[in-house]
DNA sequence: GGGTCAAAAGTCAAAGATGGTCAGAGGGTG
DNA sequence: CACCCTCTGACCATCTTTGACTTTTGACCC
Protein backbone atom coordinates (compact mmCIF):
# COMPACT_ATOMS: atom_id res chain seq x y z
CA UNK A 1 0.00 0.00 0.00
CA UNK A 2 1.16 3.02 -0.53
CA UNK A 3 0.85 5.44 2.18
CA UNK A 4 0.27 4.98 5.74
CA UNK A 5 -3.12 6.60 5.78
CA UNK A 6 -4.25 4.06 3.69
CA UNK A 7 -2.66 1.17 5.39
CA UNK A 8 -4.65 2.97 9.00
CA UNK A 9 -7.76 3.35 6.63
CA UNK A 10 -8.17 -0.66 5.94
CA UNK A 11 -7.00 -1.61 9.38
CA UNK A 12 -9.62 0.69 11.12
CA UNK A 13 -12.11 -1.22 8.47
CA UNK A 14 -10.86 -4.33 9.17
CA UNK A 15 -11.86 -3.88 12.97
CA UNK A 16 -14.84 -2.28 12.48
CA UNK A 17 -15.66 -5.52 10.51
CA UNK A 18 -14.42 -8.04 12.86
CA UNK A 19 -16.28 -6.39 15.30
CA UNK A 20 -19.75 -7.49 16.42
CA UNK A 21 -21.35 -3.83 17.16
CA UNK A 22 -21.58 -1.25 14.52
CA UNK A 23 -18.80 0.35 16.28
CA UNK A 24 -15.55 0.17 17.64
CA UNK A 25 -13.50 2.50 19.88
CA UNK A 26 -10.10 3.45 19.21
CA UNK A 27 -7.49 5.43 21.24
CA UNK A 28 -5.58 7.87 19.30
CA UNK A 29 -2.04 7.68 20.75
CA UNK A 30 -2.02 3.81 20.62
CA UNK A 31 -3.01 3.59 16.85
CA UNK A 32 -0.50 6.33 16.58
CA UNK A 33 1.68 3.99 18.19
CA UNK A 34 1.24 0.74 16.52
CA UNK A 35 1.69 2.93 12.99
CA UNK A 36 4.76 5.08 14.11
CA UNK A 37 2.92 7.87 13.24
CA UNK A 38 2.07 11.35 14.82
CA UNK A 39 -0.82 11.14 16.51
CA UNK A 40 -2.76 14.16 14.15
CA UNK A 41 -2.09 11.40 11.69
CA UNK A 42 -5.45 9.25 12.46
CA UNK A 43 -7.33 12.96 12.89
CA UNK A 44 -6.57 13.15 8.96
CA UNK A 45 -7.35 9.35 8.08
CA UNK A 46 -10.79 9.98 9.75
CA UNK A 47 -11.61 13.09 8.49
CA UNK A 48 -10.79 11.91 4.89
CA UNK A 49 -12.29 8.50 5.32
CA UNK A 50 -14.93 7.87 7.54
CA UNK A 51 -16.82 11.17 6.45
CA UNK A 52 -20.65 10.91 6.94
CA UNK A 53 -21.23 10.58 3.21
CA UNK A 54 -19.28 8.01 3.20
CA UNK A 55 -21.34 6.18 5.86
CA UNK A 56 -19.19 6.70 9.36
CA UNK A 57 -20.15 8.36 11.78
CA UNK A 58 -17.33 9.73 14.49
CA UNK A 59 -17.48 10.70 17.65
CA UNK A 60 -15.18 11.19 20.76
CA UNK A 61 -13.98 12.58 23.84
CA UNK A 62 -11.50 14.06 25.18
CA UNK A 63 -9.13 14.12 28.46
CA UNK A 64 -8.48 11.03 30.68
CA UNK A 65 -9.99 8.00 29.15
CA UNK A 66 -10.43 9.80 26.17
CA UNK A 67 -11.64 8.05 23.10
CA UNK A 68 -12.68 8.14 19.19
CA UNK A 69 -15.41 6.13 18.21
CA UNK A 70 -16.35 5.04 14.65
CA UNK A 71 -20.14 4.13 13.70
CA UNK A 72 -20.94 2.40 11.07
CA UNK A 73 -24.00 3.98 9.26
CA UNK A 74 -26.83 3.16 6.94
CA UNK A 75 -27.40 6.28 4.74
CA UNK A 76 -30.68 7.72 4.10
CA UNK A 77 -32.27 6.89 0.70
CA UNK A 78 -33.18 10.28 -0.08
CA UNK A 79 -29.95 12.00 -0.58
CA UNK A 80 -31.57 13.35 -3.67
CA UNK A 81 -33.71 15.48 -1.47
CA UNK A 82 -31.32 16.50 1.23
CA UNK A 83 -28.52 17.58 -1.45
CA UNK A 84 -30.75 19.64 -3.17
CA UNK A 85 -31.36 21.27 -0.05
CA UNK A 86 -27.73 21.71 1.34
CA UNK A 87 -27.72 23.57 -2.24
CA UNK A 88 -30.41 26.17 -1.18
CA UNK A 89 -28.61 26.64 2.26
CA UNK A 90 -25.44 27.28 0.45
CA UNK A 91 -26.53 29.72 -1.84
CA UNK A 92 -28.87 31.90 -0.22
CA UNK A 93 -27.27 34.51 1.82
CA UNK A 94 -29.92 35.63 3.83
CA UNK A 95 -31.51 32.54 5.85
CA UNK A 96 -34.47 34.11 7.05
CA UNK A 97 -37.45 32.67 9.34
CA UNK A 98 -39.42 32.06 5.91
CA UNK A 99 -36.53 30.50 4.18
CA UNK A 100 -36.24 28.25 6.75
CA UNK A 101 -39.69 27.19 7.08
CA UNK A 102 -39.80 26.33 3.76
CA UNK A 103 -37.13 24.16 4.05
CA UNK A 104 -38.87 22.27 6.74
CA UNK A 105 -41.48 21.73 5.51
CA UNK A 106 -39.93 20.35 2.26
CA UNK A 107 -38.45 17.74 5.05
CA UNK A 108 -41.82 17.02 6.42
CA UNK A 109 -43.44 16.62 2.85
CA UNK A 110 -40.57 14.20 1.96
CA UNK A 111 -41.01 12.06 5.39
CA UNK A 112 -37.76 12.66 6.57
CA UNK A 113 -39.00 14.49 9.41
CA UNK A 114 -42.32 14.39 11.28
CA UNK A 115 -44.14 17.31 11.80
CA UNK A 116 -43.74 17.19 15.43
CA UNK A 117 -40.15 17.47 14.91
CA UNK A 118 -40.51 20.26 12.19
CA UNK A 119 -42.21 22.19 15.01
CA UNK A 120 -39.88 22.23 17.48
CA UNK A 121 -37.12 22.89 15.19
CA UNK A 122 -39.19 25.91 13.30
CA UNK A 123 -39.44 27.13 17.04
CA UNK A 124 -35.70 27.08 17.76
CA UNK A 125 -34.66 28.81 14.53
CA UNK A 126 -37.45 31.49 14.89
CA UNK A 127 -36.56 35.06 14.65
CA UNK A 128 -37.93 35.30 18.35
CA UNK A 129 -35.77 32.73 19.60
CA UNK A 130 -32.53 33.93 17.30
CA UNK A 131 -32.61 37.29 19.18
CA UNK A 132 -29.27 38.36 17.66
CA UNK A 133 -28.12 40.83 14.67
CA UNK A 134 -29.88 39.67 11.67
CA UNK A 135 -26.79 38.46 9.76
CA UNK A 136 -25.53 36.84 13.22
CA UNK A 137 -29.63 35.17 12.40
CA UNK A 138 -28.28 33.59 9.30
CA UNK A 139 -25.35 32.42 9.93
CA UNK A 140 -26.53 30.39 12.91
CA UNK A 141 -29.98 29.59 10.97
CA UNK A 142 -26.99 27.95 8.15
CA UNK A 143 -24.82 26.17 10.55
CA UNK A 144 -27.98 24.95 12.27
CA UNK A 145 -29.49 23.85 9.01
CA UNK A 146 -26.27 21.72 7.95
CA UNK A 147 -26.22 20.39 11.08
CA UNK A 148 -29.71 18.69 10.35
CA UNK A 149 -28.93 18.06 7.03
CA UNK A 150 -26.25 15.45 8.32
CA UNK A 151 -27.94 14.01 10.53
CA UNK A 152 -30.99 13.32 8.59
CA UNK A 153 -28.21 11.89 5.56
CA UNK A 154 -28.14 8.65 7.70
CA UNK A 155 -30.40 8.68 10.65
CA UNK A 156 -32.06 5.08 10.76
CA UNK A 157 -32.17 4.91 6.95
CA UNK A 158 -35.27 7.46 7.82
CA UNK B 1 -14.29 1.00 32.27
CA UNK B 2 -12.53 4.31 30.77
CA UNK B 3 -11.19 6.08 34.04
CA UNK B 4 -12.38 5.94 37.35
CA UNK B 5 -14.88 8.99 37.35
CA UNK B 6 -17.06 6.47 35.56
CA UNK B 7 -16.41 3.50 37.32
CA UNK B 8 -17.69 5.52 40.64
CA UNK B 9 -20.49 7.28 38.81
CA UNK B 10 -21.57 3.68 37.80
CA UNK B 11 -21.37 2.60 41.44
CA UNK B 12 -23.54 4.70 42.84
CA UNK B 13 -25.87 4.61 40.58
CA UNK B 14 -26.48 1.16 41.39
CA UNK B 15 -26.91 1.60 44.70
CA UNK B 16 -29.37 4.32 44.40
CA UNK B 17 -31.34 1.95 41.57
CA UNK B 18 -31.19 -1.02 44.58
CA UNK B 19 -32.00 1.30 47.61
CA UNK B 20 -36.00 1.38 47.88
CA UNK B 21 -36.06 4.90 49.37
CA UNK B 22 -35.21 7.25 46.49
CA UNK B 23 -31.90 8.19 48.31
CA UNK B 24 -28.39 7.16 49.62
CA UNK B 25 -26.07 8.45 52.57
CA UNK B 26 -22.88 7.55 51.60
CA UNK B 27 -19.53 8.39 53.72
CA UNK B 28 -16.47 10.33 51.28
CA UNK B 29 -13.73 8.62 53.00
CA UNK B 30 -15.19 4.88 52.16
CA UNK B 31 -16.14 5.91 48.72
CA UNK B 32 -12.67 6.89 48.42
CA UNK B 33 -11.20 3.83 49.63
CA UNK B 34 -13.01 1.43 48.15
CA UNK B 35 -12.21 2.92 44.88
CA UNK B 36 -8.27 3.79 46.05
CA UNK B 37 -8.83 7.56 44.99
CA UNK B 38 -8.38 10.84 46.72
CA UNK B 39 -11.81 11.80 48.61
CA UNK B 40 -11.79 15.46 46.42
CA UNK B 41 -12.67 12.53 43.19
CA UNK B 42 -15.95 12.18 44.90
CA UNK B 43 -16.74 15.59 44.69
CA UNK B 44 -15.61 15.81 41.29
CA UNK B 45 -17.91 12.72 40.58
CA UNK B 46 -20.79 14.11 41.97
CA UNK B 47 -20.77 17.63 40.77
CA UNK B 48 -20.39 16.60 37.43
CA UNK B 49 -22.33 13.24 37.21
CA UNK B 50 -24.86 13.94 39.62
CA UNK B 51 -26.79 17.38 38.72
CA UNK B 52 -29.69 19.01 39.33
CA UNK B 53 -30.41 19.35 35.40
CA UNK B 54 -30.34 15.78 35.57
CA UNK B 55 -32.23 14.58 38.66
CA UNK B 56 -30.25 14.63 41.28
CA UNK B 57 -30.52 16.07 44.52
CA UNK B 58 -27.00 16.20 46.71
CA UNK B 59 -27.15 17.40 50.45
CA UNK B 60 -24.13 17.02 52.82
CA UNK B 61 -22.77 17.39 56.19
CA UNK B 62 -19.45 17.33 57.62
CA UNK B 63 -17.70 16.55 60.42
CA UNK B 64 -18.57 13.69 62.91
CA UNK B 65 -21.34 11.89 61.73
CA UNK B 66 -20.57 13.33 58.39
CA UNK B 67 -21.84 11.92 54.89
CA UNK B 68 -23.27 12.57 51.48
CA UNK B 69 -27.00 12.19 50.64
CA UNK B 70 -27.59 11.68 47.33
CA UNK B 71 -31.04 12.11 45.99
CA UNK B 72 -32.81 10.78 42.84
CA UNK B 73 -35.57 13.77 42.50
CA UNK B 74 -38.95 12.58 41.43
CA UNK B 75 -41.10 15.50 39.92
CA UNK B 76 -44.86 14.24 39.34
CA UNK B 77 -45.73 17.10 37.40
CA UNK B 78 -44.28 18.07 34.44
CA UNK B 79 -44.75 21.60 35.01
CA UNK B 80 -42.23 20.79 37.88
CA UNK B 81 -39.74 19.60 35.85
CA UNK B 82 -39.40 22.58 33.74
CA UNK B 83 -39.81 25.25 35.98
CA UNK B 84 -36.82 23.33 37.57
CA UNK B 85 -34.64 23.08 34.07
CA UNK B 86 -36.04 26.86 33.56
CA UNK B 87 -34.21 28.10 36.56
CA UNK B 88 -31.05 26.14 35.24
CA UNK B 89 -31.16 27.88 32.35
CA UNK B 90 -31.10 30.90 33.94
CA UNK B 91 -28.76 30.21 36.10
CA UNK B 92 -25.66 28.90 34.77
CA UNK B 93 -23.61 31.24 33.04
CA UNK B 94 -21.75 28.60 31.29
CA UNK B 95 -24.29 26.67 28.83
CA UNK B 96 -22.25 24.04 27.29
CA UNK B 97 -22.90 21.30 25.47
CA UNK B 98 -23.08 18.76 28.11
CA UNK B 99 -25.34 20.94 29.98
CA UNK B 100 -27.68 21.02 26.99
CA UNK B 101 -26.95 17.58 26.64
CA UNK B 102 -28.41 16.94 30.29
CA UNK B 103 -31.47 18.98 29.31
CA UNK B 104 -32.36 17.15 26.57
CA UNK B 105 -32.02 13.98 28.71
CA UNK B 106 -33.85 15.04 31.50
CA UNK B 107 -36.63 15.83 28.96
CA UNK B 108 -36.60 12.26 27.40
CA UNK B 109 -36.36 10.56 30.82
CA UNK B 110 -39.56 12.52 31.92
CA UNK B 111 -41.19 11.67 28.19
CA UNK B 112 -41.82 15.01 27.37
CA UNK B 113 -39.33 15.03 24.21
CA UNK B 114 -39.18 11.33 22.30
CA UNK B 115 -35.71 9.79 21.68
CA UNK B 116 -35.56 11.42 18.33
CA UNK B 117 -36.54 14.80 19.06
CA UNK B 118 -34.08 15.32 21.73
CA UNK B 119 -31.40 13.57 19.21
CA UNK B 120 -32.42 16.04 16.21
CA UNK B 121 -32.26 19.15 18.82
CA UNK B 122 -28.71 18.36 20.52
CA UNK B 123 -26.96 18.56 16.62
CA UNK B 124 -28.32 21.44 16.51
CA UNK B 125 -26.85 22.67 19.91
CA UNK B 126 -23.51 20.95 19.84
CA UNK B 127 -20.46 22.59 19.77
CA UNK B 128 -20.17 21.51 16.01
CA UNK B 129 -23.05 22.97 14.74
CA UNK B 130 -22.48 25.74 16.94
CA UNK B 131 -19.15 27.01 15.47
CA UNK B 132 -18.92 30.24 17.18
CA UNK B 133 -17.18 31.73 19.90
CA UNK B 134 -17.20 30.33 23.46
CA UNK B 135 -19.77 33.07 25.07
CA UNK B 136 -21.84 33.10 21.72
CA UNK B 137 -22.32 29.52 22.41
CA UNK B 138 -23.91 30.02 25.51
CA UNK B 139 -25.85 32.38 24.81
CA UNK B 140 -27.69 30.54 21.41
CA UNK B 141 -28.13 27.36 23.38
CA UNK B 142 -29.76 29.87 26.25
CA UNK B 143 -32.57 31.35 23.58
CA UNK B 144 -32.65 28.18 22.00
CA UNK B 145 -33.81 26.30 25.17
CA UNK B 146 -35.87 28.43 26.86
CA UNK B 147 -37.85 28.67 23.31
CA UNK B 148 -37.72 24.60 24.03
CA UNK B 149 -39.21 25.03 27.39
CA UNK B 150 -41.88 27.49 26.08
CA UNK B 151 -42.84 25.11 23.25
CA UNK B 152 -43.44 22.17 26.06
CA UNK B 153 -45.06 23.97 28.62
CA UNK B 154 -47.32 24.93 26.08
CA UNK B 155 -48.14 21.85 25.01
CA UNK B 156 -48.01 20.10 28.38
CA UNK B 157 -50.62 22.95 30.34
CA UNK B 158 -52.80 22.26 26.85
C1' DG C 1 -22.00 28.98 77.17
C1' DG C 2 -17.44 29.19 75.20
C1' DG C 3 -13.12 27.16 73.83
C1' DT C 4 -10.64 23.39 71.76
C1' DC C 5 -9.91 19.55 68.95
C1' DA C 6 -10.57 15.97 65.74
C1' DA C 7 -13.34 14.27 62.12
C1' DA C 8 -15.68 14.95 58.30
C1' DA C 9 -16.69 17.30 53.75
C1' DG C 10 -15.64 21.40 50.39
C1' DT C 11 -12.78 24.25 47.27
C1' DC C 12 -9.59 25.24 43.95
C1' DA C 13 -5.84 25.32 41.07
C1' DA C 14 -2.15 22.71 39.09
C1' DA C 15 -0.77 18.66 36.76
C1' DG C 16 -1.94 14.87 33.77
C1' DA C 17 -4.28 12.68 29.92
C1' DT C 18 -6.47 12.77 25.78
C1' DG C 19 -8.21 14.33 21.43
C1' DG C 20 -8.62 18.59 17.78
C1' DT C 21 -7.02 22.16 14.57
C1' DC C 22 -4.38 24.28 11.28
C1' DA C 23 -0.85 25.81 8.42
C1' DG C 24 3.11 24.61 6.12
C1' DA C 25 6.34 21.18 4.46
C1' DG C 26 6.78 16.98 1.69
C1' DG C 27 5.82 13.91 -2.27
C1' DG C 28 3.72 11.59 -6.01
C1' DT C 29 1.31 11.89 -10.47
C1' DG C 30 -0.88 13.56 -14.64
C1' DC D 1 5.99 21.40 -12.87
C1' DA D 2 1.57 22.26 -11.01
C1' DC D 3 -1.63 20.34 -8.15
C1' DC D 4 -3.53 17.54 -4.90
C1' DC D 5 -3.04 14.49 -1.32
C1' DT D 6 -0.29 13.32 2.81
C1' DC D 7 2.43 14.06 6.77
C1' DT D 8 4.11 16.71 10.68
C1' DG D 9 4.41 19.46 14.71
C1' DA D 10 3.23 23.41 17.39
C1' DC D 11 -0.48 24.98 19.86
C1' DC D 12 -5.31 24.50 21.64
C1' DA D 13 -9.56 22.55 24.17
C1' DT D 14 -11.52 19.51 27.28
C1' DC D 15 -11.92 16.15 30.84
C1' DT D 16 -9.81 13.81 34.88
C1' DT D 17 -6.88 13.22 38.83
C1' DT D 18 -4.46 14.90 42.77
C1' DG D 19 -3.29 17.30 46.88
C1' DA D 20 -2.83 21.36 49.73
C1' DC D 21 -5.61 24.23 52.18
C1' DT D 22 -10.37 25.66 54.15
C1' DT D 23 -14.75 25.22 56.42
C1' DT D 24 -18.18 22.98 59.13
C1' DT D 25 -19.74 20.13 62.80
C1' DG D 26 -20.09 17.48 67.06
C1' DA D 27 -17.91 15.99 71.37
C1' DC D 28 -15.68 17.11 75.36
C1' DC D 29 -13.97 20.05 78.81
C1' DC D 30 -14.09 24.12 81.74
Amino acid sequence: MRNISDVIEQYLKQVLKESQANAIEIKRQDIAQRFECVPSQINYVINTRFTVEKGYLVESKRGGGGYIRIRRVILHEKQDVLSSLLEVIHEQTRLNEQLAENILLRLVEEQMLQEREAQLLYHLLSDEALNLQVEDRYLIRRQQLLALMKLLSYRNGG
